[in-house]
DNA sequence: TCATCCATGTAAAAAGTTACATGATTTT
DNA sequence: AAAATCATGTAACTTTTTACATGGATGA
């Protein structure tokens, strides 16, 4: 249920409609939903009828009518809670790759260098995707003062994480070679 | 649907019992599922009836019945098939540290610096049981020559991935400290 | 004109987890 | 004597994804 205190937290920092929190989620990649439409509009009409979200329906002229959500006061409270309350939680390891590599050690070893290889240009490519991503972002100012660093840290540690993946990928196409 | 694969790939390299299987993927730490009954047994059972698997009965005197499985030809082609047509995949982000990290920002701050040293404790003890889990199999041999280099690439990407979450974290703190 | 974006919502399916059920054996 | 392990299977539930449905506005 984590997905609802993540649009807690989304909408603390700014209200907002479903479609944004949508956009927002998707073009973020360390929120790791795919952003669809079932999850979110199904806990935005949740959330209001637990009062912790009010939504405002704004009439447009031009383009469709949508809802503004914004967090109540009992919604901050609640979210509040959850954070005080809340673990530091260490990551299981979900990479598909990893799994990919393991089926073919057992079947077709002699795959191993050549999947390395595309794994390694995918790798470069993602990094120059997520390092203008995040220029763009900072660019923007999308974040007030308080939250700021907090949110540094997590763009700092995605690119660790693709630029660690690049680093073992050299390594084991390295070690490969050499025997 | 890729479980369906990886049963295959742990079959390949030895028949065994979904029992067995279970154990192999909790013990594991690259691959992500939980090693529940209902994925495996429904797995085995589909499998068998596409005939990739045959499954043999074995009564024991001591101890329940088991089956069996052992990869048929058909099986080792649909395997290596998918192999061959498999493309590397970069993985997604997917840690929920992240997230509150991204909440806590938004709402509580200053809880940032608790959560760190929270998650830095649980990484240092999370290194200490992959680094036993990793020299415990190595001792077992319990990979072929051929499967090696691949399985030990394995290892050093989970050891890499936590080892740069400690470093990220250390960095995190230090970096919150300056201000 | 055709595709994409804005905007809200629903339906259906797939994937994954937890818990239940049973029963023998082995370990504490 | 109680708890854990071996071993197979099922039921119920949660989570997540993909696709469908609608319709105006904007852009190539």
């Amino acid at each position: 249920m984590s997905i609802n205190y993540t649009i807690l937290g989304i909408l603390k920092a700014k209200p907002m409609s479903g479609y944004d929190i949508k956009k927002e989620i998707q073009a973020s990649s360390y929120l790791p939903w795919s952003g669809n439409n079932n999850q979110i509009y199904k806990a935005l009409t949740q959330m209001s009828g637990e009062g912790l979200l009010v939504g405002e329906t704004l009439h447009r002229e031009n383009g469709p009518t949508k809802k503004i959500y914004r967090i109540t006061e009992k919604g901050i409270q609640e979210l509040s809670k959850w954070i005080d309350e809340t673990k530091a939680e260490i990551p299981d390891i979900k990479n598909p790759f990893l799994i990919q590599l393991y089926v073919a050690s057992m079947a077709e070893p002699d795959r191993i260098a050549d999947l390395l290889v595309q794994y390694r240009e995918q790798l470069e490519e993602q990094l120059l995707i997520q390092n203008e991503l995040i220029r763009r972002n900072k660019a923007e100012k999308k974040y007030d003062q308080k939250a700021l660093p907090g949110i540094d840290m997590i763009y700092d540690n995605v690119i660790d994480f693709y630029r660690t993946q690049l680093e073992w990928a050299d390594t084991a196409l390295y070690k490969l070679k050499k025997e």
